[in-house]
DNA sequence: CGACCATTTGATATGGATCAAGCGATGTGG
DNA sequence: CCACATCGCTTGATCCATATCAAATGGTCG
């Protein structure tokens, strides 16, 4: 029941991601325990103990921390397929909200570890979602210190990343959640996506739903 | 030679730092080769691999990346006692420069691979600086969203942190340096930092040595 | 239909950028 | 030894991007 082999795990419904390849995924998939949240509900606090990490089924996740004058600073928003959780520290330093309705699988990171330590690929994956995870957050740095239009135009690059090219990008998150997550006000935001709209860049069918028209054009703008 | 004991390194003539906490850090000590560097010379280029990991001995060494626009932006700055060059990717995402005339420590990132796959002790030492390096970016991006004097008050006190309270704080860097790690101008690092040495503050002994004075109200002021 | 909530849009205020000049050290050549 | 150039920093005046304050719109659910 614990060893079930790559190829059965592939074999068990879901074809788009090559497990071969994420030996970590195919880990959590067999050992994780499914768990849904509804949106707006915390999954984990800051300051808690980081001993589960979690892979999105369905649904988004954002990590966000609370300044101390108030105001949210959201780090990272995560899609399915995508870990989270994975702290380097004892303790999450943020918090987990589920931004939508979700579906997670949970793992016990003592579970991993044992793992890990009997299999090198599976340390060398927990390694790799860690590295993603520094990698983003540099990116986030250099996010902060554009104009609000860069900063806009470089989440939107962001999420088409996640999404087939031509079908339009799903935007799960509120206006808020953008605003918290690149330093800028909800106003602002919606501002610059008018703009972005009315310049042609992009076209919003429904304000969580936006096509962007031409992802080099708009790669331009973002730097 | 190369399996010194601990009690040994600590008899070297480093008083100061306990080694028995830090076994990283005497494995550098014993295996690193010195190098020196002027100041405003790169040791490390962004995009280079990664093979070598660093241990400042003396001076100030700053990371950095140049934009797309021309702009730079300062990841961190390394004192002495600092570990840094230890990327968990293959490359370094940032160059690193001597920001005053510096002296280092350097080891090949193979060699202390080899030694953490036999020393378990050595592993978790190079964990916990990739979990350091984390929890600085992490607060880099606290810093960014916050306003110039927070900014500016906030990198005081990260200096601050790193000098024994009531002794003068140096700021080896130049404004510009500061400026572009915080994301302001020099001109707004400059007015901030006059006012603040207006109001009482802090008090500027030289533009490089800085003595705050109520260290506790200054964290008032930055959050 | 009406209330509510997220989003958009409008008007104004302001913090920090930009442009420009001044100042004080340090070093160089006459 | 002193005039002068240079460089890093500071200070001043103005501008502009974004925040703030305020109101309108539109979709959703009872």
């Amino acid at each position: 029941m614990m060893r079930t082999s790559k190829t059965e795990i592939r074999s068990a419904g879901r074809p788009r991601a090559p497990l071969a390849d994420h030996p970590l995924a195919g880990v959590i998939e067999v050992l994780g325990s499914p768990m849904t949240y509804r949106a707006g509900r915390e999954i984990y606090g800051q300051g808690e103990p980081a001993d589960c990490l979690y892979k999105v089924v369905t649904g988004t996740v954002r990590t966000l921390k609370i300044l101390a004058d108030g105001r949210r600073q959201i780090g990272s928003f995560y899609s399915p397929d995508d870990i989270f959780g994975l702290e380097i520290g004892t303790d999450h330093a943020f918090s987990a909200e589920a931004v939508t309705d979700t579906k997670v699988l949970v793992v016990r990171r003592s579970a991993l570890v044992g793992l890990a330590s009997h299999d090198g690929a599976i340390a060398q994956e927990m390694w790799k979602v860690e590295a993603g995870e520094l990698a983003r957050i540099q990116n986030h740095i250099l996010l902060l210190v554009q104009s609000a239009q860069e900063r806009v135009v470089s989440f939107l690059l962001e999420m088409a990343g996640r999404t087939p090219a031509g079908r339009p990008i799903e935007l799960p998150m509120s206006r808020q959640d953008i605003a918290d997550y690149l330093g800028l006000t909800i106003e602002t935001v919606s501002r610059t996506l008018a703009t972005l709209d009315r310049e042609g860049a992009i076209h919003f069918l429904t304000p969580h739903s936006v096509v962007v028209r031409q992802r080099s054009e708009l790669a331009r703008l973002g730097v």
